[in-house]
DNA sequence: GATTTTACCGAAAACGTTTTCGATTTCGTA
DNA sequence: TACGAAATCGAAAACGTTTTCGGTAAAATC
């Protein structure tokens, strides 16, 4: 009923453990016959090393922790998709963590992370998040924290990103491009980095093109759902009937707008077009279909755990890691929901 | 730099490692003073026990594993979600691993976890697994295992499920009750028992309202994508033109199916109604909306922790586990892609 | 004052592994 | 035959915790 351990095999045959754990580890001073002895009789008795004890002696749990604002959600799900299959690759798990949006949650389960003595890290910001004590302790301690997608940039660690800023000033561009003279911004929460920059893409994209910015047709939200969408879409229609153009932060946002909009009989892309951000693989399926930005979610999500592996493998070296800020290409993809 | 440990303390206080470790673990027989030096010192100095130390002499790791077929998906995503919140209130971590749909790799991933030593697991098959060896070998050891969803009625372990026959039921009662005479069902995979028990509930409603059943209206197909849904509805208007309704087995399919006619200038509902499943939240949102099934995918994901941890609490008091299916409860939405 | 009870503490073993380092044996060579 | 080198093995320490069990000191009882 008890597990086998390397004492049992050990009394089995006759010898010591250390050979035992030896002959099982390919150390070169123990012989091809002990050595063959021992694997077989590991191979029947379907011997499998005691992780806990493992763990206790190398330190180290080929475990990393991931904490992530929200699982129910097309991009991040891919995203820890992409996480999971290249941890598997590496013999490491993942052990996931939602922190809800919530700057409390997200320190409590750093803290629970470290407790539980996972090798490195990997975080995606809550929206909450303006302070950085509770990362940068960690980073502190030596432990290895890569971040992804929502990021702080005045951390000095590893991160995988993409050009927020870029993305959202080809996604007004296309706006402009295709004849739209008045462009409102549904932009999200305040704080977090990327919704800051999308901002910012999509100001400067007015700019350029001389066209005035009107803080009056930027729209603030902390949740992005569905409902606000609609939301926001009736607020258009009431309080600037003059826009024919609209970026929005995220698809799910979109998605609720155009909803609405069809309901109210407002003509899209005709009477206004909308740019989403995400490529939500569902925005190819609503009528009309949304024209977005394609974000990598999967990619970003391996090349996250690679960095990570990186950084695991120098600790284990003993070498300096220095922060790597790895940008992912992102893309417009033109539907039905803007005018060609 | 080195994390702190109980010797620390006890050599700081000058007194022993047990007393310490007595005394942070609420033990009677240390005295008030001491015991509130110790949770002092231990409080100023940041200690965190040793997880490994702790896993290795407790043997057990508060960690549980979870198999999922697909990461990706909106109703195994809420399930994600409602165990994970689940676990977090009770003190356990989340370790998880996705199939792919495969059976090889299914098993793989159980004895890996097996391996690292997780106090149980919970696991939804894949559409591939046929065989349940690998199940039952891990039972016998002794390791808690719930199984939701997609499980095998055969295996005598705890299961958290729906009533997929009643449902699907339901499903195509409605279809008939809104006029339809000839409906065909887009089956999905021949394996997995919901999509049996689906398939089974869409006949037993035909027979019991005097339709004839027939197989050729039943469409076999492994991968549930939108495109396949896109497909069978070409499939639909080519080969069947006399089908009035139809009962698919997942939202996503119909949704493609949805689009597809929405194309090729099908009335929904009036040329064709359609019933999808899961009430992935995106039903809501396509032209027309999708009438379907509600699939509670947080609260299983939830009641298959508390299933769990019930049984981890019983073992650790050496008490006899009887294995408990628990079924919940599903209902239909009635939206615009039926008639009223 | 002797004895019992209670309160408090610590030594030591145990969990299973890894790894260092010294010991023993075997072998080839002089 | 003797000696150094190479091959093979094992004792023991270490990782940090939990828990049993015995011991001592103080308090209570007679």
């Amino acid at each position: 009923m008890k597990p086998i351990t390397l004492k049992d095999i050990s009394e089995k045959l006759g010898i010591s453990v250390t050979t035992v754990s030896k002959a099982l580890k390919g150390y070169p001073d123990v012989s091809k016959k002990t050595r063959a002895l021992v694997k077989e009789l590991a191979e029947t008795l379907n011997y499998k090393p005691n992780a806990f004890a493992v763990n206790l002696r190398t330190e180290e749990s080929k475990t990393i922790g991931l904490i992530i604002p929200e699982i129910v959600h097309h991009f991040f799900s891919s995203v820890i998709k992409g996480i999971i299959s290249q941890a598997e690759k590496k013999g490491y798990l993942v052990i996931i963590l939602q922190s809800n949006e919530s700057y409390d949650l997200e320190k409590k389960q750093l803290d629970l992370l470290v407790s539980k003595r996972v090798d490195g890290i990997l975080i995606s910001l809550a929206n909450g998040t303006a302070d950085f004590k509770h990362i940068t302790d960690i980073m502190d301690q030596g432990k290895p924290i890569v971040m992804f997608d929502k990021i702080a940039k005045i951390v000095k660690c590893s991160k995988v990103i993409i050009d927020d800023r870029k993305a959202a000033y080809t996604a007004t561009q296309h706006l402009i491009d295709t004849g739209c003279k008045r462009i409102a911004h549904f932009r999200g929460p305040l704080l977090p980095q990327n919704s800051i920059d999308r901002f910012l893409g999509y100001k400067k994209a007015l700019e350029d093109n001389g066209m005035t910015y009107d803080p009056s047709l930027v729209y603030i939200f902390d949740d992005m759902t569905f409902e606000v969408g609609e939301m926001f879409a009736r607020k258009i229609l009431s309080e600037h009937t003059d826009v024919d153009g609209i970026f929005v932060n995220t698809d799910l946002v979109a998605i609720g707008a155009i909803t609405e909009f069809n309901r109210q009989g407002v003509n899209i892309p005709k009477d206004i077009s909308i740019v989403g951000f995400s490529n939500w693989f569902m925005s190819s399926a609503i009528t009309p279909s949304l024209t977005t930005i394609n974000q990598p979610g999967f990619e970003m999500g391996k090349m996250a755990f690679k960095q990570l592996y990186r950084e695991l493998k120098a600790k284990k070296k003993k070498k300096q890691i220095t922060p790597k800020i790895i940008e992912l290409e992102t893309n417009l993809v033109q539907r039905n929901s803007t005018r060609s």
